[in-house]
DNA sequence: CGGTCCTGTTAATGCTCATTAACATCGGAG
DNA sequence: CTCCGATGTTAATGAGCATTAACAGGACCG
């Protein structure tokens, strides 16, 4: 029994994010997410050396698609307004775009063995500076603490979406977090 | 055995938020409760039916504080300029007293039982609303829709605190939660 | 005193579930 | 055509854990 394209792993990846997202990684068996991409629970063996592995990749590749996407939007604009503003508008439309993703990111990383949490950790770590490095630019002489916790606030604030039951459209709300978001951040800077 | 203040039950209740906080609500077992209250698992059945209405009793009681120290604020400032800051300030002290309640409050609601969970979501929105009712005072001409949904993202920023592990002293962080929180919420309003 | 409620204790009971074993099947390489 | 590796399947295995049973002591009330 073969899968077309060859990615059964890529389907598990993404069924797990979407059922750990909704009912947490503890609630949901290996038997449940076997049957989300059409095989019984023991096939994930296959792919994976178990449940805890694949919580682990599931976070790692979040946290590198985000660090790549900040390092390329940062490189891409030598203002540092321009930079934060793609940071910015980088990460809503990431939230927006994998809800799932955002809600599993900053909840189970608890769940992760030791190993792979450091290394999640600390690709966590980098994207954050990157954001307080651009802030930086942009707030000098703010100190770097401030900054690093007002960064960590602005992302509670737009990773709150998945929470944000469509009560707008896609891009009028992509606007108000951007805006809020932005105004907190440079108000942050006294 | 009997204890002094006759408050087992809210030791308990306080011990569940905690290790709910640090471990997730079912990575803590039962035992793990009874011994952080000096007593052993089972003990737990003198004072609630069971894993689930603990969780639940936990989250009421969060919502009502919130709800109730909302309300004294909002009646306590007839101008909504004042009943927003109150309701700011009120909202960050809690949240600074408390992170292991924040936590818990907005990681475990999926965890409660069907009925409870109702009644804990008809606090939530309460409390929700009277945010929004007093920013309408301020800001008029701004859709109900984008109110909620910037008091969502406001929440969303406020709650980070627990996972700004202290970078800040508590008075600084409160005063720069302040007035992100603020500033965005404003800026929401065109 | 004697009984009853309250709160604990330890020892079942049963279920859920991750993981592993043992056994198929299928597609492609030779 | 045949063999092998990759991928599945179903049936153990075994651990963890919520909940309940059965039993005990102490406080308070009469």
């Amino acid at each position: 029994m073969r899968t077309r394209g060859g990615d059964r792993r890529a389907a598990i990846l993404r069924a797990a994010a979407e059922l750990f997202a909704a009912r947490g990684f503890r609630s949901v068996s290996i038997e449940d997410l076997g049957r989300a991409v059409g095989t019984t629970g023991p096939a994930l063996y296959r792919h994976f050396p178990g449940k805890e592995a694949l919580l682990a990749e599931v976070l790692l590749d979040i946290s590198e698609r985000l660090l790549r996407q900040g390092t390329e939007h940062v490189a891409a604009h030598p203002d540092p307004n321009d930079a934060l503003d793609a940071l910015l508008r980088g990460h809503i439309a990431f939230a927006l775009a994998e809800p799932a993703l955002i809600t599993v990111h900053d909840r189970e990383l608890l769940h992760v063995p030791e190993e792979p949490r450091r290394k999640i950790r600390r690709l966590q770590r980098a994207y954050l500076e990157q954001w307080v490095d651009v802030l930086a630019a942009v707030r000098p002489t703010t100190p770097t603490p401030v900054l690093r916790t007002a960064v960590h606030a602005t992302f509670g604030l737009l990773n709150s979406t998945p929470h944000s039951a469509g009560e707008l459209d896609r891009d009028h709300l992509a606007e108000l977090l951007f805006t809020m978001a932005r105004t907190a951040l440079l108000a942050a800077g006294k």
